[in-house]
DNA sequence: TTTGCCGGGAT
DNA sequence: ATCCCGGCAAA
């Protein structure tokens, strides 16, 4: 995962601007009237033709103009090509201009090769170089560069910064993205890795609602009754990209992006009656379509323009979709509807399916007819027949789950009903009641079976109180505000002032 | 990991 | 009696 995620980052690489860029400071949310505007800045590039090498070029490579990308590479120059799938550092050896292309000798892998000018860069930045490596804290970016296709991103940099910048974004991503990072069967071990560093989701498994560590801790340190923010959303790959470094990510993690794009379909579960779409995230575009070629097609197109050359970019339009489930009748209407949802654009897409969780019992069915019958007795209502509803009844003042989970492009999300406090059909006096006054409306063998299985054996409890599911004080006033807890709580004794 | 709170120690 | 906290178990 690590790989995948620095692979992503490295190649949007918008994470820096994100970061660094003053919030209004347009480059990676500029409209793609600005794609065009990309090759504008060439001449000015151009002009500076032998001195300014990598830097320029860089810009320039985007737009596919290679004819301009002129440079002079100079004999014993050390420089970067792009060989065999990865970057290789080498020496130049000589620079065919006629036929504009470089001998390179790589030194790593003991050969010489010879490639296209535009594939070769040079290794250090030059003084000369007109542009600072963008990274540099503090450095505005550029105005006239729009879209992460253009980010000047210094090619090398020394390997401590890179990771520095690996460390960065993984940890902006993490706090800024989803639960779920689809990760390619096998990669548990690399997103664990991407777990320790701070990662505070958790796997689309055991997504238990239990609070992450950031949400516990928005809870104790806040006013107390405050609800988890969900992170975001803007800070999604789109715009994280921009900031972070280079394009082409690191040796270190050097990944096959192939591989990212194939795994794709692979573990999703989706329901057979969910279709799948693929929205387009660039800014106040939000195109949604039905394949993914299509919408490839048309982020290429629209908003990266027509890249003809360098793997550079590559499938960087890869980045500028998400993939959205919608119900069939939904996707049909969806199809054309740009969702102008700004946080919940980002919505984790499985999520967005959900029935929002009754409020109140009778309502239920009427209110939502296409969903409920949407959603079969799946997993869903088998695992949790009736306590999930009625739970939401009967602690209104939980906040509801919150069902807006951002994702980023190709990061996904699946919440399982299930897994919410279902069990809690441990009941206490006051939860039987809550039920009695629900079940009406609910199968009363599955609900009543639920129940006897799990709440007699309290019995146990003898040895020690069931743990209350009211609020406590801890959780009410929060751990800075000890002192107004009840005695029991602050004693760490059994709460006095919630009672279950 | 966090939270609730029992058991038990200190004052 | 009051206060505190180690540590267990549930979440």
């Amino acid at each position: 995962m690590a790989s995948v995620l620095s692979r992503r980052l490295g190649k949007r690489s918008l994470l820096g601007a994100r970061v660094l860029g003053p919030p209004g400071a347009a480059p990676p949310s500029e409209p793609q009237t600005e794609l065009l505007e990309g090759a504008a800045p060439q001449p000015f590039l151009a002009s500076k033709d032998t001195s300014c090498q990598e830097q320029p070029k860089e810009i320039l490579k985007a737009p596919g103009t290679s004819g301009l990308q002129q440079v002079a590479f100079q004999p014993g120059q050390k420089v970067y090509v792009w060989y065999g799938g990865q970057e290789c550092t080498g020496l130049v050896e000589q620079h065919s201009w006629a036929e504009d292309k470089v001998m390179v000798w790589l030194s790593d892998q003991k050969l010489q090769v010879c490639c296209k000018a535009e594939e070769v860069w040079l290794a250090e930045v030059q003084g000369s170089v007109p542009q600072a490596p963008p990274l540099e804290p503090g450095t505005p970016v550029p105005a006239y560069r729009p879209v992460s296709r253009n980010i000047d991103v210094p090619k090398r940099k020394s390997d401590a910064v890179e990771m520095d910048e690996m460390m960065a974004a993984m940890v902006l991503t993490s706090l800024s993205c989803s639960p779920v990072v689809q990760s390619p069967p096998g990669a548990e071990a690399n997103f664990s890795a991407a777990r320790a560093a701070g990662d505070p989701w958790k796997e689309s498994g055991d997504v238990s609602d239990s609070g992450s560590s950031t949400t516990s801790g928005h809870w104790s340190a806040g006013s107390g009754i405050s609800t988890p923010s969900p992170p975001h959303p803007q800070a999604s790959p789109k715009y994280l990209g921009d900031a972070f470094g280079s394009p082409q990510t690191d040796n270190g993690f050097e990944t096959d992006p192939d591989a990212f794009l194939l795994d794709e379909p692979a573990p999703r579960k989706r329901k057979n009656s969910v279709k799948v779409m693929y929205k387009c995230l660039w800014p106040n575009c939000g195109k949604v379509l039905r394949s993914i070629v299509g919408i490839k097609r048309h982020v290429k197109a629209l908003h990266l323009g027509d890249t003809v050359d360098s793997d550079q970019f590559k499938r960087e339009e890869d980045f500028y979709y998400t993939e959205v489930q919608m119900k069939e009748e939904a996707a049909a209407a969806g199809a054309t509807t740009a969702d102008p949802a700004p946080a919940p654009g980002m919505t984790s897409p499985p999520l967005a399916l959900l029935p929002p969780p009754p409020p109140k019992t009778q309502s239920s069915g009427p209110e939502h007819p296409g969903l409920e019958s949407y959603l079969p007795s799946g997993a869903l209502s088998k695992s949790a027949p009736g306590s999930f509803w009625h739970i939401q009844a009967d602690h209104a003042y939980q906040a509801l789950p919150s069902f807006q989970i951002p994702v980023s492009p190709h990061i996904y999300t699946s919440i399982s009903w299930a897994a919410a406090p279902s069990t809690a059909s441990s009941l206490s006096p006051v939860r039987s009641r809550s039920l009695s006054f629900s079940e009406p409306q609910q199968p009363p063998p599955a609900v009543k079976s639920h129940l006897i299985v799990t709440s007699p054996p309290r019995a146990q409890s003898s040895a020690r109180k069931a743990r209350g599911e009211a609020k406590k004080c801890r959780k009410v006033y929060g751990i800075e505000h000890r002192d107004q807890w009840c005695t029991a709580c602050r004693w760490k004794k059994a709460c006095q002032r919630f009672l279950d």
